[in-house]
DNA sequence: TTTTAACCGAGACGGTACGTCGCGTCTTATA
DNA sequence: TATAAGACGCGACGTACCGTCTCGGTTAAAA
């Protein structure tokens, strides 16, 4: 997957419009300078961080002139976004594991998120991603419409086999369930407001189940 | 209230304690280049934002040296974050209303902070903090200490109170409790993940509050 | 009058030749293109001076791809110079005022020389071709050959005219003489070292003449 | 000799005085860095030309800051031409051969003149500060005030002594009589417009003198 | 008449340099 | 010895143009 047509002319949408300025026109597009600009702003995101990242060096790294970058992106957050995107691409649907029993499979889930959480290659890209979220709406849009909706989704989609088997309120809003299960802990990590334990998951599955069932 | 000296050298041993360097010594700090720093952070984190604030304006705006700032402050964050503190300080004890009933008190706590949330006053400001907070984990630990815990001691004071009246479950992880309870609100705030409406604060209340009873 | 064949082969002479790079085809030449680069050089180098003045700006303003101009000019310069050819462009000849007196005609076509110095239309487009041709051998033969070649040789003609009228040596040098009576006013005006009067004209002619006659 | 405060003063003079700018105070100014700056324009300009001299390749190889080059000097110019000026410093008064001979010796000079032009170690830099000349009046200013008027006092007392021994006419105009002896040389060499050989140096002072005597 | 090769407009590209901002360090003088 | 002031080396910014290089699309000569 790749960001397509009509997310490109949204973020060019944010950028200057009026003046005598015209905006580029995608299909000159270098394929192969779009591909070594997002490789490079991945490698060095990794090895410096996303605070010492300068535009300078993907340009230099990617071996293409910093206008080809302005060009193209507004602003280093929306390279560095499209790159992760472009890695953390699942292709098609997620499909989460359905054994049946929705408490079971939550504490899974979420056990296995407080793993990821745990993992330092992990850990920097999403802290700089989350950062830049917080004061850029855009990117929080994006944030949200391109790496977050589909988990979610199929998130909400095992909580509504769960609705079916009778294990949650039918009338359940599934988006707050969610948020009810998964903010604490996102919490916890991002602003480090405390430990993140694999018993703390379980606690907050089974405190949050209490309230969602029927 | 103003940062003590525990909270200045531990900032301090972020900085650079070997070589020929003494320490700053504090006695014979000057009060007023302290204030006018901080004012000069305040208005200026005001007026351009965080992320376009220099320490040269700070230094310019207040009238003083940048040595005077390194000397005594270890980053941008914490000339920051010590000037919104000083603002923030509630001088002693903060005591929530209490009416007997859990739920309307919390759902009326709930619906304030909805309230404060959209004042564009306070969101630059502790956008900013949060942000910083993400990538700084010496900052987290300051923010969680001298901002969050005064009001978090007295939001569980108010849960106890419940606890008394047999309106929680008396086993209850507190902690656990006000996660539940606020992280889905500040979550959909802090990385806009959707509308803050006062009745998805009553919802909150609501699902929590079934899970919590004893 | 244009730049002919072969000034433009001369120009293209300093390209590169060799390589695969077949040379442009002349009759093949969009002459209306050629007029709008000419046009937009003369204004811009008017607007902006030569100094600010770039290729990229003249394609735009003439509505032309910039290799239209890469192609058959060799550098701004050339550009520059054949739009200044092209308006100085005095059709056929030159002719110069002969009352008889030599001095009363040279005091007159000096005098009008230091007012035309003084025009700013004139100033501007001049300078910059004169500081070009310090540096680029090829523009000052160009400049000799196209631009001063046809004024000098009218005021040659005039010289000749007084040698027959036996106010002027027989054998004298005309070039000599005219560097004699010209450059030092030229001097002053290009290179600012001194104030430039018709007075100061009228000793130039009355010096040079003493030096000059049989 | 350096470049005194006041020419400084003046050089600053130029630049922006309005608005909040500091000029900066030159007792702070670091010799080094300045030193440094002066010889790498230098070597600089010529190794490569004052065209493709750049600001930036001046700044490296000083091992200096751009910044402290801006914050000193107007413009490529203003650098190139105080390195030059230290160079071609003469210390003290320069005084010509005085034989006895008016003629013999400016037949001398300007042999000698003509000879220094064919150098070419000479010729770029001088060229490329008369170009700067032509579009910069301040520049012009500075030259004639630093570097050229001494040279021309050294000359001028030369024709005085000529006029006290009665070779020359006594009310002669002696920045006019410089002009007529050197500024067809000059031009012929400046902008090329024909060949200097050591007889059209003779042909000069032989024409000129004839109108120069008394 | 139909190729077909060229020039054309447009403008993306890898680069270089610009002039500015801000960093954190260092120096000077003042109190 | 802490301070206001600010120069310094440095790194990065975002912009302007450079000269080269595709792209279609015309257009005029060759087949």
């Amino acid at each position: 997957m790749t960001i397509d047509d009509s997310s490109d002319r949204s973020a060019e949408g944010a950028r200057a419009e009026g003046g005598s300025g015209g905006r580029p026109n995608p299909s000159r597009r270098s394929e192969q300078s779009r591909r070594a600009i997002l490789t490079a702003a991945r490698e060095l995101v990794s090895e410096l961080g996303f605070a010492k990242l300068s535009i300078e060096a993907i340009a230099a790294r990617a071996g293409v002139g910093k206008q080809t970058i302005y060009r193209w992106w507004g602003s280093k957050g929306e390279v560095v976004f499209e790159a992760f995107l472009a890695l953390s691409d699942p292709g098609e649907g997620i499909v989460l594991p359905d054994s049946g029993d929705l408490e079971t499979d939550l504490k899974y889930l979420m056990r296995e998120t407080v793993a990821e959480f745990a993992d330092p290659a992990f850990e920097g890209p999403i802290r700089a991603l989350n950062a830049e979220i917080i004061n850029d709406p855009k990117l929080a849009r994006l944030y949200h419409e391109k790496m977050a909706a589909p988990v979610d989704e199929a998130k909400k989609e095992r909580l509504r086999s769960a609705q079916r088997a009778g294990q949650l309120a039918p009338d359940l809003d599934l988006d707050l369930a969610l948020e009810l299960l998964y903010a604490p802990l996102y919490q916890r990590w991002l602003l480090r407001s405390g430990p993140l334990t694999p018993e703390y998951a379980d606690s907050l599955v089974d405190l949050t189940l209490k309230g969602l069932r029927p």
